[in-house]
DNA sequence: AGTCTTTGTCCATTCTCAGGAAGAAGTCGC
DNA sequence: GCGACTTCTTCCTGAGAATGGACAAAGACT
């Protein structure tokens, strides 16, 4: 069960095992174009990452026009779990060393029933991925939670979400069940980081990542790497004002932007909208289902339901409205739109746009692509594993 | 005139040279404590070092316990040029290589003259410097500008207040004219530097530094360095709307921070005041001026002007409002107010303080200080000063 | 088959660096 | 004043890092 995975000696080999990871499988002639060691310094490095067993020789290259290269690989044994905990569903995958998802499961769950219960649900999950064959065992896992970490201790402090989570040491008790290095994070860091390991932001350098899932999150990426903040609540953009004196918010104060938008905002606006007959159509789906959440305004929406695209262009416009502040700030090569909103899509996203390049100044937005995220629900799983691989390959 | 100063050859001697700047004058053996080399290759780089002439002997230390060490120091000759424009006045400094102020010079200017006026006067102010003995020539040269910069090419890029000198080869310009090498960057940029150097942000690795003056900037500091955006306009947040369908503002939208608060929104505020008779003492001060400024404001806000009170109360909560928001975001270890305003003291902190406390988290704001600067009218040219002198001592 | 190119390995050489030994130059207690 | 002890510097040696050349292996091309 527990894996003693070996670790790169010195920074070559950890940025050879990185090339390997990004990049695939390579012949040793390509690894010597991409890194500025000489052909006999890096034939001792790779022979001692053969030695670790790190990597695995993988046949022949096709010859470039003399004698053929060997192949080498990252050793494809090696597996990474990625663990998305969300507020109101877990997500658990298995990848290989490439970073590549073998296998996923995704289940509902309440993040507010504790980290006992959501540790024994996302263990059981855990053993099902292995019961299907794609792992015996990890060589390092990542795990996201929705609220700020204490990340060199990888323990949650003060999550205003998910009470009874404070100080729970997710790193350690997650280590002891895997017999494996763990990695944690906020949630909406490893969605960036995924994003940037696979999806839109593969070589953008500085950019964010903003979800809107039940809350409003903010990845912060800067120079490549993830801003995480004084105390680790950096991109926690859910209670900015955007409404003076505006509804009251669940944290106490009023007019947050996550009393507007978001998941749980927008399903109260909708279920209001469908009593107040305002929306026939929701108020089918709300008759239907007994409640109504984002999926359902999608819906509704592309069946052409005005009340519903009305929801989704006004709460466009305030998340817009704190997007446009921030690219004023911080002058971003990219923005990620993502979380469980993304289904509203094209409307969403051009009423945040319109927003955005309305409010802020040319040379900030002249060239600043608004996207939506490219991975979906994998992104959170795909940035924990990079995380974890991150860590594995470096130095010891 | 023209030096040719050495550069060090590796990082170790940038780390040595970097020491003995923000350190001062040391021992060898203090130098040995502080990196991790051994004996012989710290011998070595001092060694080298001194036969560059970068570093000279400086006598014996005091003994502690044992044979005395030598001291080493920074060639005493060294100086650096710091300049600094803002949207009225240039400020110009000479320090010696601890980054300290020798001479200095502050003379009003209108920017809107154009690079070709503005360098006449500032190469008049540092000839004038010259003249006072001390300094006869540069090793390297730092310049803020009130506006993005490209900082790569060192060069103005579309700025709004600075007309004509879009494009223009700062850097280039000014290197010709000293002979010495030349770094352009954002006047508040600048700032955040200089207080990270000699102010309130000494030892602080990730704060913003928001500037007050004719206009509102912002200079932002991640892992102990500035910055820059994508385009050079991070920190532009002087056009952040902080009022929907608000007050018409220069740059063409409605409701701008700036529209509100800064230099030239107060003076036309105060002015307005005075001239409808709310508040006695801003008249008095008008028709002795002419004119109104913040210092007037100041001046009649602590001789208990209510008018001028609530202008800074409520100027402070605008900006209060937008510094909650990218606290939020960004979660600092520390915040700085600067700029020309800091004339207003305590009343407009105070007025900042309560705003961003009330607003942000109590996780991000817990133990976030939110000062004053240190520097004042020397910030922008301490700022230039190390910023040269960080790429002087930076391997070649 | 012969020539050229590419790749992998071996080896000699040069550098870098750490740490021990020893001497230089202090302090401290008696 | 003197010996014992510390601290600092220099010198030296050996281990490892890294380079680049020589050479062989393997394939492409004529």
């Amino acid at each position: 069960m527990r894996r003693m995975t070996a670790r790169p000696a010195n920074a070559h080999q950890a940025r050879l095992l990185r090339l390997l990871r990004d990049g695939g499988p390579r012949s040793r002639a390509e690894l010597g174009d991409r890194v500025d060691l000489s052909r006999s310094k890096l034939a001792v490095e790779v022979d001692r990452l053969l030695e670790t067993g790190l990597v695995v020789a993988d046949g022949l290259a096709a010859s470039r026009g003399g004698r053929r290269s060997h192949n080498i690989r990252l050793a494809p044994g090696l597996r990474f779990l990625g663990v998305d905990i969300g507020a109101t569903s877990v997500d658990v995958a298995v990848t290989n060393p490439e970073l590549e998802i073998l296998g996923h499961l995704n289940q509902p769950m309440d993040v507010r029933e504790g980290p006992v219960a959501v540790f024994d649900q996302v263990l059981a999950m855990v053993a099902k991925l292995r019961d299907s064959g794609v792992a015996d065992g990890f060589d390092g896992a990542g795990i996201g939670v929705p609220g700020p970490v204490r990340f060199p201790e990888g323990t949650p402090v003060a999550p205003p979400i998910m009470p009874g989570w404070d100080g729970f040491p997710v790193r350690e008790a997650l280590s002891q069940e895997l017999g494996c290095p763990v990695m944690v994070d906020n949630d909406v860091n490893l969605m960036a980081t995924g994003e940037m390991q696979a999806g839109v932001a593969r070589s953008v350098r500085d950019f964010f990542c903003v979800k809107i899932g039940t809350g409003i999150g903010c990845g912060v990426v800067v120079g490549g790497e993830v801003h995480r903040g004084t105390t680790g609540s950096a991109g926690d953009i859910g209670h900015i004002q955007v409404e003076p004196d505006g509804r009251q918010c669940a944290c106490g104060n009023r007019g947050c932007l996550e009393a507007y938008f978001g998941g749980a905002a927008l399903a109260r606006d909708a279920e209001e909208a469908a009593r107040e007959g305002r929306s026939p159509e929701l108020a089918r789906l709300l008759a239907e289902k007994g409640r109504l959440d984002a999926a359902d305004i999608a819906t509704a929406a592309s069946a052409g339901d005005g009340t519903s695209l009305d929801l989704i262009r006004d709460g466009g416009a305030r998340v817009g409205q704190v997007i446009a502040s921030l690219v004023s700030f911080f002058n971003p090569g990219l923005v990620v739109i993502g979380g469980g909103v993304t289904g509203l899509g094209h409307t969403l996203l051009a009423s945040i746009r319109t927003q955005v390049y309305r409010q802020s100044l040319p040379l900030a937005t002249g060239n600043l692509p608004i996207v939506l995220g490219e991975l979906g629900q994998v992104a959170g799983v795909t940035g924990a594993a990079r995380l974890t691989s991150d860590h594995l390959f470096s130095p010891a």
